[in-house]
DNA sequence: CTGAAAGCGCTTACAG
DNA sequence: CTGAAAGCGCTTACAG
């Protein structure tokens, strides 16, 4: 390739590199990499030309290519966030946002910039397309996220070495992941709701299956049976037919709370609140509401009323940071505690949960 | 380096790359490349030839490295996004999220993946740090956006030919810019005003410079002077003294409808907001309020009430989209249209705004 | 203490 | 139609 070829540059001034920095201060590419670099060889340079090397690096505006210096097999500095799903959701309430927020707040403070890989390159759908994946390569390493992950794409990359962190909890062993602790969080929720007097609670989830919705489902579970609570008929799914149908059977039951999962889409919740909306219920007077992992900041509204839900808060921001740190101590090829990690949920108050109706004397 | 020192890999057998495959298909390594890519040139060779490469490429496993094949290409696929203020604001609601949420989308849809330059490395104080700045010619360009922006390390990489697009306006003649039409947006809103039967209007706007600010000003001038208004005393800033004060001043003066802008920090428009309620008035019973400015999905409610502000949107998801179209544009070299780019507002009817009490019996 | 050389894994003009 | 060579911009052993 001819260098007319490369220069494709609008204003025609190509990016400075070693070798014109070398130039100019009068000494080899090499000298000037050691020198830039601050390695002990380096250091060990005379003090004026070291000094001729870094005014001239200076003068030119000189700023490494990432992939050059990545390719010659050191670190760039760059960590990798992919996502298996829609990163920016047009719907902000349901978004990773705040995943985000601290991905990024941490990586700053660390000195790292964020390569974004925005799913695949053509398609969005084929976001876990093996291809797609290994673009995170160009980063020292790399943090993944979605309800959904392929886990082909991923175990190359493990096979490699390539330093990554979950953000979520995975089955796989080995994996490292920074994610939260659904089961304690949503065993604590359904314990409140029974301390609150509520005997006959359901449980609605999505219809779908991912490690985060079954851990909701094993701490309700859990919660009940601590409660003394009957199991059976307690958990349903968004697919078990009409909500509508579904609630009006539930009340028919003496059903007097409900709790349900939030997820990214939050298809299940929004369902739940058009149908008891519908039915002209209002949270807490006629139904106890508790939502399982509701973002802080991201809240919604119950429905027949203004009041927050009850539940529990998951700590995405934290989660974020925490990834951050876990990703680079796992790049310093040094992790320093766990490399699987649940980060404690906050319980939120709410105003959504009462005393059900047939027991609002005591309790 | 030593072969042996870059085998951190677990398994030990390393990637299999090009060269192998030549090995394998008895053809030259740059043979491998052509045939793999599919090239022209890849294509023209003998189908025996291209059979063997392809199936010795599928037998070894082999991936292209993405890191040396963005070295060898000209271009990196990898677009800058660079934030003079926080990137990721702790509160949600007045964030820059929806050209975010733009941005990346066009991004993945062109096949480009996304640097998050958070500010500085070290201090996000430092964000308009020249050196800092200089970081994002790792990029193949840039999207650059904040309220205040520093000019002089952007003219730097002006001058060096270095492709890069703001998103919002810019007085800085020749700089690359999609932004919004906010003097259109906001004459609509005072002839709207106007129309409502509104003759005494005050416009609340932002303290301190910028060309967003400077935009919506002129364009509530513009509108009052074509609705036959006196502009005299019509402007005031947030800085101009207490708001309840000011309030009960206007009040005293006749006035019926207030606009006031909503920028980042949402400052005016809280402020206004919290001297409204203290005021015992609702919106837009005793008082018209028009918002200039608000980001769909991220509008705030009106003080005593529940009603979406009156006002316009800010198209910030298309500005993001469009901004990435046009740096591609850039770097290509080949702008195909403008590249100072004005997107018009949406108007929104919003709940707020009314015909004044005064003038109740007609308009 | 300093410099020249090889190599990372690709792409692409260029010569047979 | 095919192959060998140079180059992308760095890092790092190694030889003076």
């Amino acid at each position: 390739m001819t260098d007319a070829s490369r220069t494709e540059r609008p204003a025609g001034r190509r990016r400075p590199r070693q070798s014109d920095i070398a130039r100019v201060a009068g000494v080899s590419q090499a000298a000037v990499s050691l020198i830039l670099r601050g390695t002990p060889s380096g250091m060990a340079l005379a003090k004026e030309t070291r000094q001729r090397v870094l005014d001239a690096a200076e003068e030119l505006g000189y700023v490494p290519d990432p992939v050059a210096t990545r390719l010659a097999s050191a670190r760039n500095a760059m960590l990798g966030l992919y996502t298996f799903s829609t990163t920016f959701p047009t719907d902000v309430a349901h978004s990773y946002y705040p995943i985000l927020a601290g991905v990024e707040e941490e990586a700053g403070a660390q000195g790292q910039d964020l390569i974004l890989f925005t799913g695949s390159a053509r398609a969005a759908a084929r976001a876990d397309d093996p291809a797609a994946v290994r673009r995170v390569r160009v980063a020292d390493g790399c943090l993944f996220f979605g309800r959904h992950v392929p886990e082909e794409p991923i175990r190359r990359l493990a096979e490699d070495g390539f330093p990554f962190v979950y953000i979520g909890r995975r089955d796989e062993p080995g994996i490292p992941y920074v994610g939260a602790d659904y089961v304690s969080a949503s065993a604590d929720v359904v314990a409140r709701l029974a301390a609150a007097g509520h005997r006959e609670l359901r449980y609605l989830r999505e219809h779908d299956q991912a490690p985060a919705s079954d851990d909701r489902q094993e701490g309700v579970l859990r919660g009940a049976r601590a409660a003394g609570m009957d199991t059976a008929g307690l958990v349903a799914r968004t697919d078990g037919g009409d909500l509508d149908t579904l609630l009006r059977r539930w009340l028919d039951e003496g059903v007097t709370g409900v709790v349900v999962e939030q997820t990214d889409t939050g298809a299940a919740l929004a369902g739940l609140g058009a149908a008891v909306d519908r039915a002209g219920l209002r949270c807490p007077q006629d139904l106890s509401l508790a939502v399982l992992g509701a973002a802080t900041g991201t809240r919604g509204r119950a429905p027949g009323g203004g009041a927050a839900f009850s539940g529990f808060d998951v700590p995405m921001r934290e989660m974020g940071r925490d990834a951050v740190r876990l990703l680079l101590e796992l790049i310093a090829g040094a992790p320093g505690g766990a490399t699987r990690r649940l980060l404690p949920c906050e319980p939120v108050e709410g105003g959504t949960v009462a005393a059900p109706r047939s027991a609002k004397k005591n309790t």
